[in-house]
DNA sequence: CATAATCCCTCACGTAACGTGAAAGTCAAC
DNA sequence: GTTGACTTTCACGTTACGTGAGGGATTATG
């Protein structure tokens, strides 16, 4: 309820409880340009206009859109600014943040649910620690091979008992012993079809395509790779290619 | 895929590259408690074993939540932290997050609309500047009378044309020549009719109970207060009072 | 009209979760 | 022994203000 132009000046306080927001508030806005008011050249106090109040009147509009107080800057000082297009575009923004809280939600749904129904024994141990099918390997699985929970097991393996890590590690053994073989050979094939048997008993049971795009991210990422070749140099390597006539076999089989 | 326990060592960077994140945020991590490997005492290098590596998942868990960095300590280091409590309380908070998520886009797509599609006549106006109907008096309106639309024409009224506002102005020094009046009276009660009709004129169409609140949030709310005091000492309080013998001799009609 | 209560101003540090150099020591390789 | 890659510890920058600190100006009251 502006009152007619030009009569009105108003200090920050006044500004500030008419609009509900802080005088740091206004103050920050002078500060950064945003906003501002004329100055009373004897004491320095900060003036406000109508026309000021108009301003602030828009600032406030896109902030609660969630604007950036400098993205607002450019789209009230610059005439030229397309105000439709930032629109559109923090349109995208709003809607990706959406999505993210509700990736979110279904992740902690989850969770609770895991923790108050006591999960059932299968899936006890998964949920041990947390449900870490979520894990930050995940992101870059899903980029390269889909949502195919390719990377499953690595996750889980993070998490699984001391008794099943030491069953990996002897696999893993095992393979870096033969590991200069020709990864089409029976003895290649055979140790790396216990590694196929391993994952599927415990955890995700997994179809040739994706036991494949697994051995494939055991050379592409170079952290599964620095990982497993400690147990010896080119084992990665070497189970990727297995892995891959093992996934083509088994699939010329059906 | 971590190795046997106690024979993992890793340095800053092969953590970082193992689980994707940056040194610095490892770094962190550190310097505020919550992920605080060994350091070797000669070279003062950071030490991480695979225990570290199950916090840092855990940490990374609870990050991929929203939780913040000092709720992920308490909730990692307190054994006696109730987990399922946190979780659902922060369920709650993701809950309010999208759902403020989900108002603010609704207002970006009525906004796009409304830039796009031209808007009829009638709403250009209300459209001029921006939809000022979400301005910052609407939430404390709304806590106080829930969401009748009580203040909207009083947020129009700052985004109106000068001729309304003079109109508005006229009115308002009319009854400030009145104010000493009984609310109740004549003279008071016709006066303040050109004030409702006005609103239901130019804005909202208004039932007497939201006529009512809007009064009382006149002397209710300082800042409407202090503006329509500006026309005349207590005429706020006397328009209240007006507006609410308007409103239930108006009820009471019917 | 003096004094107290407000209100105004300008620094300037604190917040969350790191990013981004800068200066300097360490390690493996050549 | 020197380069290159890594490590360390400062320490300032980021966003949108909150929160005093210290010191004039305005307004209210005795």
């Amino acid at each position: 309820m502006l009152l007619v132009k030009g009569l009105v000046r108003l200090k920050v306080q006044d500004v500030a409880q008419l609009v509900g927001i802080s005088v740091r508030t206004l103050h920050h806005y002078d500060e950064i340009g945003l906003l501002t008011p004329e100055k009373d050249p004897d004491t320095g106090y900060r003036d406000y206009h109508d026309e000021d109040l108009t301003v602030l009147q828009h600032i406030l509009f896109f902030k609660t859109l969630g604007f950036s107080l400098q993205d607002i800057k450019e789209i009230i000082h610059n005439p030229d600014y397309d105000q439709l297009e930032a629109l559109k575009l923090h349109r995208k923004m709003l809607i990706d943040k959406r999505d993210q809280l509700n990736q979110m939600l279904e992740t902690v749904d989850e969770t609770i649910r895991a923790q108050e129904g006591g999960v059932s024994m299968a899936n006890e141990e998964k949920f041990k620690g947390f449900d870490f099918s979520h894990n930050p390997y995940e992101a870059e699985a899903r980029e390269r091979w889909g949502d195919a929970k390719v990377d499953e097991a690595q996750a889980n393996a993070m998490q699984m008992g001391e008794d099943k890590q030491e069953q990996m590690n002897e696999i893993y053994r095992e393979l870096a012993a033969i590991r200069l073989e020709d990864p089409a050979s029976k003895i290649a094939q055979d140790g790396i079809k216990e590694w196929y048997d391993f994952l599927n008993n415990y955890f995700t049971t997994y179809t040739p395509d994706m036991f494949k795009g697994l051995g494939m991210m055991y050379v592409q990422d170079e952290r599964f790779q620095k990982n497993i070749d400690q147990f010896g140099d080119g084992l990665a390597q070497f189970m990727s290619e297995a892995m891959a006539v093992f996934a083509d076999r088994k699939n010329s089989e059906a």
